[in-house]
DNA sequence: TTATAATATTAGGTGTGCCAAACAATACCA
DNA sequence: TGGTATTGTTTGGCACACCTAATATTATAA
């Protein structure tokens, strides 16, 4: 169903801000890790010889922690989910970054390669909107709850049409990255 | 994040299931539970027994399984949700029925409420399409990958739009049950 | 270089969720 | 009514993912 690369949805966490640590900071401790995720130091441990033993961390007591090729790609392939989703909640449904982050940080462990092309897809024909997507359908919501300006977001889907049959049959989605 | 219902995930599909089968037979026995999710007995015998110490679940050794008025409301709070979000990816993403169960059952446990009612509104629009919501973004996306019939595609969503005009300021959203 | 502070690990324990094997209760048929 | 089949439960174990308290290591400052 998802992904099955072995990794349970904790393990995929820990690589995921293992590699978010390691883009802004050289090393990588363990108490950095534990703050992000909000655990505990053996807690922590513990998961870094899990991941250890399933090659995707490099990982001796007292020693650097570093991903291994594999891990690294794991860990880009769980970021590139979580990108995408917020994104999707976000321009698309609307929701606020902080709310989307959150979402998507559960959903990223969850939805298998095929229901996230969907996504991908689908934030594809949004970004074809000469709003880039800023607005869009974010914009028809908001008419619809807040009653603001149809008009305006009528327009704004018009041109999106406009687009749409100029470019006829259409470029390919922007991401569709199988890895 | 989630509801908080102070129930686990299993817990919910637990539920959800002896919701199921509370609908189209009368009785619920364990074995029944085990095999739509999958489990055995023993996991079974346990997990009622933190239902009904979770006041959810009526449950004695051999005796009938029943759902508490709490347990009833949220079971069907899970299924609603299974409910919306099954409808969103099929009818807005275009995923396959069956994979859409799959994702559901996942999602279902994840998103919150806010996260949740931004889901229905959106379906709400669709909702809106002349269509019944049984293409609109989902033909647009089609055309969007095979190149159909994008000129088709244009109509719909003009017809839309006019809709949109029409009715003005709209409608309430279909769904809002906050319980 | 040695004491102390910061960091990391081990040891031991909890809760949840699952399993197989053994046992108990119930249902049903002769 | 008795006996077998079905169903359900207990027992005992494993795997994760966490925790606290105690211990070990490394880094730093005197």
């Amino acid at each position: 169903m998802t992904q099955d690369n072995g990794l349970t949805e904790s393990q995929e966490d820990y690589l995921e801000v293992i590699l978010a640590i390691l883009e802004d900071k050289q090393a990588v401790r363990a108490k950095d890790i534990a703050k992000r995720l909000g655990v505990t130091g053996p807690s922590v441990t513990g998961a870094l010889r899990m991941l250890s033993a399933k090659g995707v961390v490099n990982y001796a007591p007292y020693d650097v922690i570093t991903l291994t090729k594999k891990g690294r790609k794991a860990a880009q392939e769980v970021a590139r989910r979580h990108r995408v989703l917020k994104d999707f909640l976000t321009r698309v449904l609307g929701v606020s970054a902080s709310e989307a982050d959150v979402a998507a940080c559960r959903m990223e462990h969850v939805l298998s390669p095929s229901v996230m092309r969907k996504v991908v897809d689908f934030l594809g024909l949004v970004d074809m909107c000469p709003d880039g997507g800023n607005d869009w359908i974010c914009s028809v919501l908001r008419t619809f709850e807040e009653v603001e300006d149809p008009e305006g977001c009528r327009k704004c889907i018009e041109r999106c049409l406009e687009q749409h049959r100029v470019r006829g049959s259409g470029p390919e989605p922007p991401e569709r990255s199988s890895g």
